[in-house]
DNA sequence: CTTGACTCCGTAGTGGCTACAGGGTTCAGC
DNA sequence: GCTGAACCCTGTAGCCACTACGGAGTCAAG
């Protein structure tokens, strides 16, 4: 039967080597049988786990979801609502990012385009520095 | 004159006393002098450049931009071309990050809600483990 | 005199990798 | 048989921006 070293999974599974022994470290990833030289032999069992891992890291699931969703995935009569409930959980967590980003996006807007000659009348600086300064405003919005 | 402790000025400037001294050991905040006791002795001046990037954090520059944006602040008469770039860049990847988030989310909300009874047909499961599952789509779709 | 809240310093831990350093193995070509 | 490239191994350190801890000194109130 066909067998994988370290980097033909990582080629099969989208999945850098190095991560891969990092994985098999934090016991994501069972160690697989050792060739007489010492060579990893993955089979295509590897494959699947890792695939799996990949794509729920893509998703945005830490390390420690993901081990929850292994044993779930290991039991196919168990009920899925622990997983629905991780994915709820997640949904929560993205959209409040989203939300924090596109503040985070806002204010950045009001600071963007500033041509000013001179630091002082910068509205990025201005902003840090927590400064009033009419003056600055003025010249901002007539050249604006 | 009123010289402020590591804690007064963590109050004052909403910044975590154990992050102060953090950013001193960088050197993002300049050594305070010390009282006899050996306890770090703050000025006024300390409070508007903790608040300068504690600002600055806010708007998701990192570290190492601050720097210059502090060496930039210190300097009024030069051009705020630099500045400038600076929130150019990161207005670009902020978008980028909630473009990422966004997509994340809608891959999220199709797999939401899934109540199944067994986690064999659980969306979640069936999307991690990259299975294409005729039986299972037309469950969901005859139970939503 | 004790209690509790502060201060100090240095180090280690967080997450999820990534990048070495320093060695061994395999294989193709000469 | 030799060389060199490309792989494999282990273990450790680095990334970011903190955060937490251990162990010790200091200080004001009761």
């Amino acid at each position: 039967m066909a067998t994988l070293t370290t980097q033909q999974l990582a080629q099969a599974s989208g999945v850098h080597a190095e991560t891969i022994r990092y994985y098999e470290r934090i016991g994501l990833l069972p160690a697989p049988p050792r060739a007489a030289n010492g060579y990893r032999r993955y089979g295509a069992d590897a494959v699947t786990r890792l695939g799996f891992i990949r794509r729920a890291r893509e998703l945005g699931f830490a390390i420690e979801d993901i081990r929850g969703l292994l044993d779930l995935a290991a039991h196919p009569d168990a009920p899925c609502r622990d997983a629905d409930a991780l994915v709820q959980r997640q949904l929560e967590a993205v959209a409040a990012r989203i939300r924090d980003l596109q503040a985070l996006h806002s204010a950045l807007q009001t600071l963007a385009g500033c041509d000013s000659d001179a630091a002082a009348h910068c509205r990025l600086l201005e902003t840090l520095e927590n400064r009033a300064c009419p003056q600055c405003d003025a010249q901002h919005a007539a050249t604006a």
